[in-house]
DNA sequence: CATGAATGAGAATTCATTCAT
DNA sequence: AATGAATGAATTCTCATTCAT
């Protein structure tokens, strides 16, 4: 017999395996056809659970999608500390962190479009679900490899002193989403019409980019 | 009795009318709710029109988003290519430009999700309404206004000649956009944690981007 | 061709007949089978409208609920005050009123119901709806005349002079609904059980009940 | 080992510990949520034990509410006939019987309308379950008290001698029940327009109702 | 015996769209 | 041309109930 104990995190289990299938089915539907436009009659049909079971799972539509955002958010932090703290040369951390946003995008294209939509968090009202207070705060985690990130190029000589920390933060975050973004969403486009590959694309956007702190203009 | 050119002619203009009202309501509506959010009964209600006669000038709803996309674009277009020939000192000119669309970006939130959202149209599927074209096309006469813009910034010897012209057109939409789109969204963040307003940061924003181009460095 | 005058008219009583036709069977229905427990569908069914018909007429399931309230509260005025105003001896005034109650339970069960179970209107709170507003100034109507009731068999010497004159209204509606409700919903009983007439019964039971403000008690 | 007699006594007893458990916190709910309003989800989670566990006890949701139905008629029979016993003259007997179907009605609020509206059982039909039986002979039993008391008033000449008993049984009941119904449901109204207590209204009207069947008519 | 897990059925409500006039 | 009327289909979410363990 078993005891107390493990039955309970047998349990536990079972059930964190239950919302992993309908956060991994929920988030496919998301991406494919879009958030407002996923019923949770799909995700049940989809998920293979009858719609009354989604509900013993989580409270409602909106706590799935924000387990989603958090999720991806974690797997994000995750990639970036982990690629930073492996390489040693800061070039090849831009390229590492580049490459992490790159594969995360394909991957969980549904995330960069909350990250640039999601409406400003109030973290200071306690109405406020706590989900989004997590959500923010792994936010400015991330934030903060990528300061370290500038720190240290700025302290090896390499990005110009004269930048402004958090400002290049946020320039970086947003550049680099608006074209990774894009070069997901207009693959074809770019394939078509500028005679060139996504990556090849992507590669000579991230170089152009650091190209606008480093201190010596390089050749791209 | 009129002629029946004139007949058609005037209908033409009645109907173009309806159309425009109906159109400048619903953009109102979808920036202010979303366009899901948004009903045709909303739309309906606000233009004074009953729901049966939007669908006289509109053959749905995806129809009045498609049309308010084009819209957008030819305006977006109008201001670039205005605020361009007006301007002969390129710096003035890519302050101009990032200016006109900061502006559009306040003016018509919607627009830049859209434009980076909107799945890839395929212009050779017959199928493809013809509005996807015209917004192709459009995007493209965009895309020639940058084009020109980086060309004359080379053979001015501003920018490095080095560069990739239709890679960096494609860059400098997709670093713009996102530096825009965040900025819009996330302008209570910006300057309740990073002590700074969101104009200021989009000046430095813009600076340090066009920096990556540039053949000298400049200290921004 | 007709005037606006008339289209209008006509249109109006068709949407009134549409009302009137899914009041009737929603209060069918709801006698039948409970407020709680009908559903739309029921009654969109029963009714032979589409669901979303119903919608069309009545903003939700609640305004149909008070629009029976009050069209049959209307009704029970409009007897009640007949039904006195033709009467001329007290007594058969009395007996009137009661036999107009009854009438009126049978054919709206549910009103009794509700006029006893409807929680206190708080009149004074604005967001009240106004129906409500409505049924409770018709219940202060209906209220009066049973006070003009009371208050001329009190001039007329056929009441006592001590009575009190709002409780005694309070106190008569409080009887005779009880009294009619539970002959109603107690039929079998009584005449299972009682070896008499439900009619038989509620004829001795307003006898009695008059009988309490009597000057003169009377052999029933 | 225990014998089969005990084991059995023992489970039984145990079976009604927990019976009666879940059947006090569902009274609790339905009186504060109202019958319909109330989940079995609600009882279990509030009862602590697991929905499926409401199951084992109770066949269902009917079941559950028939028990309590008969359970409060129950307590009100107990009070009624403790009340009786105790008193001698026959006026404090009739107010102590008011006095115990207010506190009563007050206690137990859904009872009063259960009461009323509960649908005429079919006592012959073998379909009926047996809690209904129960129920119908537990209304007997009080009306026995009742008849009872009248029996008592009209030997002691204190009621006239030509009510017909069965009917002035019935007839008390059920103006009772309209008046401690409407009294607890209209209290608001009652002391904002009437000018007096809920508990003056009742006095009042308790006295006036005996009246009708006094011998000497009394001045309240 | 007790229950966690699962669900079919159904609730109110909304919406884009059609059609007769 | 313009629209009032009507609706099928869908949405989110709830509930009483069952069943394997």
């Amino acid at each position: 017999m078993k005891s107390g104990f493990n039955m309970s995190r047998r349990k536990k289990e079972l059930a964190d395996f239950h919302r992993e299938s309908i956060l991994k089915i929920a988030e496919t539907l998301f991406e494919k056809n879009g958030v407002e436009s996923t019923s949770m009659n799909d995700i049940a049909r989809e998920a293979e659970y009858s719609k009354a079971t989604l509900y013993v799972y989580f409270k409602n539509k909106e706590e799935i999608i924000n387990c989603i955002i958090l999720q991806s958010m974690k797997l994000l932090y995750d990639r970036i500390q982990a690629s930073t703290q492996t390489e040693k040369d800061l070039l090849a951390r831009y390229n590492s962190i580049c490459h992490e946003l790159t594969t995360y995008c394909d991957t969980y294209p549904l995330y960069f479009q909350i990250l640039i939509q999601e409406i400003n968090v109030d973290v200071n009202n306690p109405d406020t679900p706590p989900v989004f207070q997590e959500i923010f705060e792994l936010g400015e985690k991330i934030n903060g490899l990528i300061d370290i990130f500038i720190k240290d190029g700025i302290s090896q000589g390499i990005f110009r002193s004269d930048i402004r920390i958090p400002e290049t933060v946020f320039f970086f975050w947003a550049s680099l989403s608006g074209i990774i973004l894009m070069a997901s969403q207009k693959k074809n486009y770019i394939e078509q019409f500028m005679n060139t590959t996504k990556q090849d694309f992507l590669k000579y956007s991230f170089d152009t980019l650091i190209n606008s702190i480093l201190k010596e203009n390089k050749n791209v």
